[in-house]
DNA sequence: CGTGCCGGGCT
DNA sequence: AGCCCGGCACG
């Protein structure tokens, strides 16, 4: 990760100038420090004044009024190189050596650890601590709660009245404010495309492909009133525009985070505000990857079908014993099914980590995320249970239950829910009350299954349950009812 | 014998 | 309702 920040002309005199291995006049957020149970993290503070060490290649080049005071968090060579040739700094001098790879434990995605070079600036009010100033707050280069409003703040002080569009993408005080907006987003678009790009996944080019990239894209952001070169036309829309989701180094934040996967849901957790502010990626992966299905509530019948009329036939045919090949409805297949939005990369996540197996299954599992439309171009059963009769599927011989499970009124809903119901606009069509349940509502509608006959006991499910995943260690990841020793809710069969 | 979870008790 | 656990059945 790096940080720019403008140090409002108050670099100390003998500050760390020149990249030494000092303490810099700020510590932009002093993880090693603040957790020394991280002793992966690597920071490498550098300031550099303008004009002092000549044309700063890539960015820096706007003069930018004082010092500035550059903070990288390097991710093991590669940006380390490039911040090297970025602001012409000796390797061996520049307090980047010794720099091992940025500990990004408890990530769950590689995707996400290797965000890096997301453009950030730190509010000026966090300056080095001025006499009348507090002393910054720890890790203000996470507070993003308030780093725009400072910002504004700060630009409405006297002494600078310059207006400061971002509080992310740093832009010199000189530069007309026409056009920031844009360059901005330019600027944090590329970023984002680079921190997201499928080929930092290969550890063998992300070595070699971050630095020109993300040099290239900082050069055409900050250098583009002198460059004539730089085109980064406006129909490349393809990447997002949302700004990057920055993982920081930060411990708290990676406390934040893990907090956050441990509730049971993102949203009950971690407001959503939370995670726009804290950036968090979930919601945009949930933009691209939640993909919507629709689950047969039929008691003992758990098809989940990709589109609405699908689960309308499967429920009007198999359930209500209505003629298959007519089209004609009457709604009321409508109580008995649901809409539910399942995360495609968190299916693939589980798939991956819990790697089930079903003796059914024949040859090597299905490669999912994206496959899931694709591999069952137009068959609509992405069955998890099967009715009799119904051939498998790719998804039903792979996919565990568990991960396309819903149940909308769980008791012992774990953390690990991956799934979620939402009301559906039939229900609300057909008149169905949707009130502030109306999920709920709807399962309570699921006709009463036949109960089995006392004494006779469930069988044992073949998936593994939190006991044998997590182990008697790991007793508070267990779903709440295994931990009260009742029928696991999370790897159900 | 380890494990899943039913049934029931306690708060 | 939430929580805990004895004890039984299954593999």
């Amino acid at each position: 990760m790096y940080t720019k920040r403008v140090v409002d002309d108050a670099l100390p005199a003998g500050g760390t100038r020149g990249g030494g291995g000092g303490a810099p006049p700020t510590r932009v957020g002093d993880f090693s420090r603040r957790a020394p149970d991280y002793p992966a993290r690597c920071e490498a503070s550098v300031s550099v004044a303008e004009g002092e060490r000549g044309p700063m290649p890539a960015f820096g080049r706007q003069g930018a009024v004082g010092s500035v005071l550059y903070t990288f968090v390097v991710d093991s060579g590669s940006m380390a190189e490039g911040i090297r040739r970025a602001t012409g700094l000796c390797p061996g001098r520049d307090g980047l050596h010794g720099v091992e790879k940025v500990c990004f434990s408890g990530l769950r995605d590689q995707r996400e650890a290797v965000s890096t070079g997301v453009l950030k600036r730190a509010s000026p009010t966090h300056g080095p601590p001025a006499p009348n100033r507090p002393p910054p707050d720890g890790l203000m280069l996470l507070d993003f709660r308030n780093a725009g409003k400072r910002v504004d703040q700060t630009n409405g002080s006297p002494g600078d009245g310059q207006p400061c569009p971002s509080s992310h993408i740093p832009v010199p005080r000189h530069r007309k404010p026409s056009g920031h907006a844009d360059k901005e987003v330019m600027a944090a678009t590329v970023l984002t495309s680079l921190s997201t790009s499928p080929l930092v996944l290969h550890p063998a080019s992300s070595a070699v492909v971050p630095e020109p990239a993300w040099k290239e894209a900082l050069s055409g952001s900050y250098s583009s009133s002198t460059s004539g070169n730089w085109s980064w036309d406006a129909s490349d829309q393809s990447v997002p525009s949302t700004p990057s989701p920055p993982l920081s180094n930060d411990p708290n934040n990676k406390g934040f985070l893990l907090s956050c996967q441990g509730e049971d849901s993102p949203e009950d957790g971690c407001p959503e505000s939370t995670h726009f502010l804290f950036e968090d990626p979930i919601p945009r992966k949930r933009k691209n990857s939640m993909k919507v299905m629709f689950k047969c509530l039929w008691k003992n019948c758990e098809k989940v079908l990709s589109t609405s009329s699908g689960i309308q036939r499967h429920v009007r045919t198999l359930h209500l014993g209505q003629i298959s090949d007519s089209d004609y409805s009457d709604g009321e297949e409508d109580f008995y099914y649901t809409e539910i939005q399942v995360n495609m990369d968190s299916l693939s996540e589980g798939l991956s980590s819990l790697t089930p197996t079903s003796p059914t299954a024949a040859g090597p599992p299905p490669i999912f995320p994206p496959p899931l439309a694709t591999l069952i171009p137009r068959s609509e059963y992405i069955s998890v249970k099967g009715v009799p009769g119904d051939a498998p599927t790719l998804l039903s011989q792979s996919a565990p239950s568990t991960l396309c499970h819903i149940r909308t009124d769980h008791a012992y809903q774990g953390p690990l829910s991956l799934v979620r119901p939402v009301s559906t606009e039939v229900r609300r069509q057909v008149g169905v009350s949707g009130g502030t349940a109306p999920a709920n509502k709807n399962y309570a509608l699921t006709p009463p299954a036949p109960k089995p006959a006392p004494g006779t006991r469930k069988p044992r499910g073949e998936a593994k349950k939190c006991r044998k995943v997590y182990g008697m260690e790991k007793r508070e990841m267990w779903c709440t009812a295994c931990r009260w020793k009742k029928a696991c809710q999370r790897f159900t069969d």
